[in-house]
DNA sequence: TTTCATGTAACTTTTATTGTTACATTGATG
DNA sequence: CATCAATGTAACAATAAAAGTTACATGAAA
């Protein structure tokens, strides 16, 4: 996996734990179905796991395991666990700040940023994990769930 | 310039260029206002020209200027005009879209951002250079506008 | 026709991310 | 208690994206 960011690699280990509810999954079968690294597996788990969203064990027949059902673990605190923002960074380097019209546009667009992240976590608030899979596997009366608009 | 958007570059470059209105600005004067190479403003602004926010002459006093005043250039054109998006790339790598729940992912994930773009546009939209230009040289009698929340 | 500017291609450097190796740590199990 | 199997983490390598740089063609004005 090259081009893929830690939220989706995320989910998509999540995923693969409620799916499999019975047994603890390594970092080393998650690696297989993601297409990664263990380690990768366990540093983005790891903050997961920091969250409280799975829990890591070691030893024989160890791994790891969603500590809570699917449909209570929202994009919002998964994406909030991984302490990644979904906007891209706008600041300048450090050594413009002494330009006024440089510490103007980073003040307009750091309100705007920060105001977008708010509007953007409310809205993931009311994905849950359990939406995604769903939709990986549809229930036949509900073939398509979808992101839910303008609610 | 190291670790910079080339979204607020733009700015910063659009606001000198407003700021100077009676005479074009060459690509090194910005380069240098902005800390950065002459190379990488026209690469910038040119996309801005194509947009139609700016003119660049050539020859003898050539540069670049504005072409339409700054209360009428929004931030949502000036972030159209470069093609960038301001949320994160969330998809997998092509390689793994055989697996269904990379797909559930890709697709929840999309429908969000496509989602999410839309709603930072409208909100770009409401924002003008003007607004930034304000806050830097601030008049007496409105010292701090900042941007329009909630309106 | 000389000069000064943009336009752009090609390449280098830098930075961030991801992948990898290696090893310490911890818990179950015989 | 020794062993095996897992996580935890540090350190390093490889890769990709972004920015910086050089070089030169093109066009406009004096």
């Amino acid at each position: 996996m090259k081009r893929s960011s830690r939220l989706s690699l995320a989910l998509h280990a999540l995923v693969h734990l409620h799916k499999q509810p019975d047994a603890a999954m390594t970092s080393a079968t998650l690696a297989q179905c993601l297409m990664t690294n263990p380690v990768v597996v366990r540093r983005v788990l790891g903050e997961l796991r920091d969250a409280g969203i799975v829990g890591a064990t070691k030893g024989h027949d160890g791994g790891w395991r969603l500590l809570r059902p699917a449909a209570e673990i929202s994009l919002r605190q998964v994406y909030a666990a991984m302490g990644e923002s979904l906007l891209i960074r706008t600041e300048s380097d450090p050594g413009d700040i002494a330009c006024g019209i440089v510490r103007s546009v980073n003040s307009v667009m750091g309100e705007f940023i920060a105001d977008a992240e708010a509007l953007l976590a409310a809205r993931l608030e009311r994905v849950s994990l359990d939406d995604i899979a769903r939709q990986a596997t549809p229930h036949p009366l509900h073939p398509h769930q979808g992101v839910q608009h303008h609610g």
